[in-house]
RNA sequence: CGCGGGGUGGAGCAGUUCGGUAGCUCGCUGGGCUCAUAACCCAGAGGUCGCGGGUUCAAAUCCCGCCCCCGCUACCA
């Protein structure tokens, strides 16, 4: 490890385990931290990627009594679709656990505990809608009724669609629950709140101070949120959740904490999981206590404010940095978000995304028909980065095409089945022409030109990037026509051949964290053994022998690095099978009419 | 209503922070090549940068006003 390595945390938002994962989920949260972690460790940076599905809360609750499964049944079953899911994607998690973990409610109390006695946490009593049959809380937007201001008869506990007031739902006229229809009584209830206006000042000075860095967009959004801080609760009235740790609350079955505050905390936790499951238990705080280590989290925009102000509050508060001071809980002080990368929305075919309405593509039914790379190429180049941007069939078909197969995929195959037929091996260079240095110090400098962009989380400009290196080496096969030289002038072909493989092989490498499985065909092409691209697996784990759940986990520590690397002379090659599939105009014609008879 | 994002040749986008008459990946037209998944290479056509004002020697880029689209509200990132 280089001197200048550094502790990278990447951290992927924690997806809600209530179903399979669509692709629209995964461009937000998932490829972008993927790529972005793929690319440090190339980069010789010591990543921990940590993730989990986030488990607890009402809507999970609702789906369960639904299907008439207790909630942990739910949570079980898409615990293993969705990790499923993500391994398929290739996503090279260090840990990829759960919220449902006893070590998660050990961490979860933990730091309730260090807010609560650094004072940043209150208890308060208010009047809350509770659900006569079950008890539980009904969340405001479980609640509709008619609306006092304009008499509209559906309108939500908490706005009304019709004329656009912010309503209170004790003020709903003939409110009922939008789960079975009763009537929500409103009772007063005692919960704890967490005091975020006792971080205004510092989230405002530590925004600032990442003014330049961040995304505009993100950074601008939680600036304005901070104008109007209100304490939050973060507890509920329900069984399902972490339960408060403190005498006369610890035991009680109606009062959990609030899933919102439990799964920001899981980055901790899962890290502090993962150091225990890789034999030192102490591992985790370099990259959560290291003043050296950045952490950047990954997430679509409707996430901003958890990720922006709330859990940054929390770990200033755990911290003893609020304006109320404090001193640092048990664990010590906590590193606050390098970068808080926030994307916008997928949309499918000018849609929003909608299960129910079955506008949708799942990531297993995609992957099940359409190469990993191919869709982690699309989501690269044209994914919603920085603003809402649209997923159509035939963009897909149309990149993959024009784009991948006969850019990538056919320099890798016109380059190595020239070789292969004409010489069996990689050559040697011969003596190097004004023109082949000029290629070859092309792919070089890319190297430093991708990284740039890669490093800020520009995947578009990244990508583009590196597809043009291939652009570039197919102009040079074209222009150099080795293919006209096998009898007048063999070595001068010898020496072009070598020259293009070399610029393959560099080209594998910039394309890695987009396209790692492809990469790692092309370097066992040009006769790399092992592993190059780490890829993750799914893994049976318990706690002390408690109930046995998969995690996501791999060994990343393989061959890829960051920088050119010397092709061998001598290793011998095949006639390559092709890296890219392409696909028939028709793909789109099946698409869409699978997406309307969803619909 | 408010907040955020966007409106750039046929498509999808970059450029707007620190103004100097427009760029990328494709598509299209014509030509070339034949190593390659009819892939590759060259040339060309195609844009008054949403609309209207203003500042300036000069504006896609700064200022003012307006229009339209998307999201922040929904089982859903």
């Amino acid at each position: 490890m280089s001197s200048s390595s550094r502790y990278i945390l990447s951290a992927p938002a924690w997806p809600y385990a209530n179903g399979p994962r669509h692709i629209g989920h995964v461009s937000g949260f998932g490829l972008p931290c993927d790529m972005f972690s793929r690319y440090q460790r190339m980069a010789g940076n010591r990543v921990l990627m940590v993730s989990g599905t986030d488990e607890h809360g009402t809507p999970i609750q609702v789906q369960a009594d639904a299907e008439g499964v207790t909630a942990r049944e739910l949570a079980d079953r898409f615990n293993r679709v969705i990790a499923e899911d993500l391994t398929s994607l290739g996503m090279s998690y260090d840990l990829f656990t759960r919220t449902t973990t006893r070590n998660h409610y050990a961490v979860t109390q933990e730091l309730f505990l260090g807010l609560y006695r650094n004072g940043y946490i209150f208890p308060q009593t208010t009047m809350g809608a509770i659900s006569p049959s079950t008890g539980r809380t009904l969340p405001d937007r479980y609640i509709e009724g008619t609306c006092p201001i304009c008499g509209y008869d559906s309108a939500r506990g908490d706005q009304c669609d019709n004329c656009g007031n912010q309503l209170d739902p004790v003020d709903l006229i003939n409110p009922r629950s939008r789960i079975n229809g009763e009537t929500p009584v409103f009772v007063e209830t005692e919960h704890f709140f967490f005091d975020l206006p006792a971080f205004t000042e510092t989230l405002g000075a530590w925004l600032q101070s990442k003014s330049g860095r961040w995304r505009p967009n993100v950074l601008k959004f939680s600036l304005n949120l901070l104008d109007d801080l209100k304490p939050r609760a973060i507890t509920r009235d329900l069984d399902w959740g972490v339960p408060v740790p403190l005498d006369g609350w610890r035991d009680r079955p109606d009062k959990r904490i609030y899933v919102w505050f439990d799964a920001v905390i899981g980055y901790l936790s899962a890290s502090i999981e993962w150091a225990r499951r890789s034999g030192d238990p102490e591992a985790w705080r370099a990259w959560w206590q290291d003043p050296e280590a950045g952490s950047y989290y990954f997430m679509g925009k409707d996430n901003i404010v958890f990720h922006a102000e709330i859990w940054p509050a929390i770990l200033f508060g755990y911290s003893g940095l609020g304006d109320k001071d404090g001193t640092p809980g048990s664990l010590g002080p906590l590193n606050r978000p390098t970068e808080v990368v926030a994307s916008e929305y997928l949309q499918m075919e000018g849609k929003k995304f909608s299960s129910s309405r079955g506008v949708v593509i799942y990531v297993r039914d995609f992957l099940s028909r359409y190469d990993v790379d191919a869709l982690r190429y699309y989501l690269a180049v044209a994914g919603p980065e920085t603003q809402d941007t649209n997923f159509t069939w035939t963009e897909f078909v149309r990149r993959n095409n024009d784009e991948l197969v006969a850019n990538w995929g056919n320099l890798v195959n016109r380059a190595v089945s020239f070789a292969a037929r004409n010489i069996g091996s990689i050559p040697e260079a011969g003596t190097l022409t004004e023109a082949d240095r000029a290629i070859l110090e092309r792919s070089r400098q890319a190297f430093a030109v991708v990284a740039e962009p890669l490093s800020r989380s520009r995947f578009k400009v990244a990508a583009t990037a590196a597809m043009r290196v291939t652009a570039d080496a197919n102009k040079y096969l074209s222009d150099q026509a080795p293919w006209k030289l096998r009898e007048s002038d063999p070595e001068r072909m010898r020496t072009i051949c070598h020259v293009a493989l070399q610029v393959v092989d560099d080209a594998k490498t910039l394309l890695s964290p987009f396209l790692p499985r492809s990469s790692q065909r092309v370097y066992e092409m040009l006769g790399g053994r092992g592993e190059w691209s780490g890829m993750p697996y799914i893994e049976e784990v318990d706690e002390d022998g408690g109930p046995p759940y998969p995690v996501i986990t791999g060994d990343y520590d393989v061959a890829a690095r960051w920088e050119h690397q010397p092709i061998k002379p001598g290793t011998p090659l095949q006639p390559p099978v092709p890296l890219f599939a392409k696909l028939a105009p028709s793909v789109v014609d099946e698409e869409l009419r699978r997406l309307e008879e969803g619909e």
